[in-house]
DNA sequence: AGTGATACTGTATAAAAATATAGCTAGCGC
DNA sequence: GCGCTAGCTATATTTTTATACAGTATCACT
């Protein structure tokens, strides 16, 4: 089998997490909504990839005609680690593992989930070494308040949105951590997701 | 649920049968064709009866946009809300619903989950609404410092285990409350379980 | 410097799929 | 005999979806 770009293998995995919380398959035209493509032929072609590498199967003509190819029965969500700067996230190299959490737990689904690191969220009750489950779609713009994971010239960070015209803080719950300003002018911002729910197992608690 | 005609009965199974087998839902027309209508409205009106009955989900202008409506089998672990004093933990009363956890995502395995109420743990990073995983097991004894859900008198709380011969603290997370102190001898004290995970999911983030 | 691959944008278009409307027949209850 | 439902036929129409074709920018080879 062939190897994966880290893009391909961050397409293949959200088409996982998709068909595991909802069965269905997505279109061309889904997968080009939670990437913020501009073309369905973006999609299509990546799709294309991933069956010539033998990861997929497409049956032509046919609707949401996506299979998977066996491999190791993906189920449950991803646990992502520690993340390093500019690599997307869904990246295999960053997979801690394969936690048995059913996507629908959360609403409204979540697409992996991503260990927390540092106490800047202490007083949200969110602890160094939980995990984080979060909702990864383009489309999916952050109310003011709600609780992101966010990418700031490269690094990952989680925190709570709060955007002002065209400057955007992003908030610790810790008085000992400062507010990180983001000139959306000047500086790159992704969205790698909202947080939809939290984890703590183990020697956490 | 309401009753289904034979022939009703006869196409939901093929459906079944079909999503068990290769996963995609099928559209009107294969369903035209796998029983010989002349008409794709005769697969639409069917789907239309099937989800009129609450069997399958149609999710409207979405190619193969069926779902089973999935015969409520109990998966998952029992949520426990508030308990009154005195009555036993898993009563039909105060069980909230049914969440679909998979117990042996904790070590050494959920039994059910409980309901958080108050801050008495905020500093343990557990907050009012959070859910719980417990263990129940009668043979497991607490060891000092880990989080129990114990019954002192009656009533439920969670706190932080620490014995001291025939002496009991039960430990806040919070300076605002004081520690629940219990003589063995004196007091009535029950373990309902040790605390393997917690759980925050929608409005408490 | 040239070639090929990745990762897209932008625009079409045909096929697939959902869905509306107007029937028709047989059986049941009253 | 009348109204009602189940179970269809037949024909359209609109949306969704798949998919082709023509580009652009970037990067890694060679």
């Amino acid at each position: 089998m062939d190897e994966l770009t880290p893009r391909q293998s961050e397409i293949l995995a959200w088409i996982r997490a998709r068909m595991a919380e909802d069965s269905l398959p997505p279109t061309r035209a889904e997968l080009m909504r939670a990437f913020d493509f501009r073309s369905p032929n973006a999609a299509e072609s990546h799709l294309r990839v991933l069956a010539r590498k033998g990861y997929i199967l497409l049956q032509s003509g046919t609707a949401r005609g996506i299979r998977l190819c066996a491999s190791e029965e993906e189920t449950g969500l991803p646990l992502i680690g520690r993340v390093a700067a500019g690599q997307p996230m869904l990246a295999e190299e960053f997979r801690e593992g394969q936690l048995p959490v059913d996507p629908k737990l959360f609403s409204p689904g979540a697409d992996y989930l991503l260990r927390v690191q540092g106490m800047s969220m202490r007083d949200a009750g969110i602890l160094d070494g939980d995990i984080l489950a979060v909702r990864h779609d383009a489309s999916l713009t952050p109310q003011d308040g709600q609780m992101v994971v966010a990418r700031v010239n490269g690094e990952v960070t989680v925190k709570r949105w709060k955007r002002d015209g065209k400057q955007v803080w992003l908030l610790p719950e810790n008085p000992d951590f400062s507010p990180i300003s983001v000139d959306l002018q000047r500086d790159s911002l992704t969205i790698e997701g909202v947080v939809v729910g939290l984890l703590r197992i183990g020697g956490n608690l």
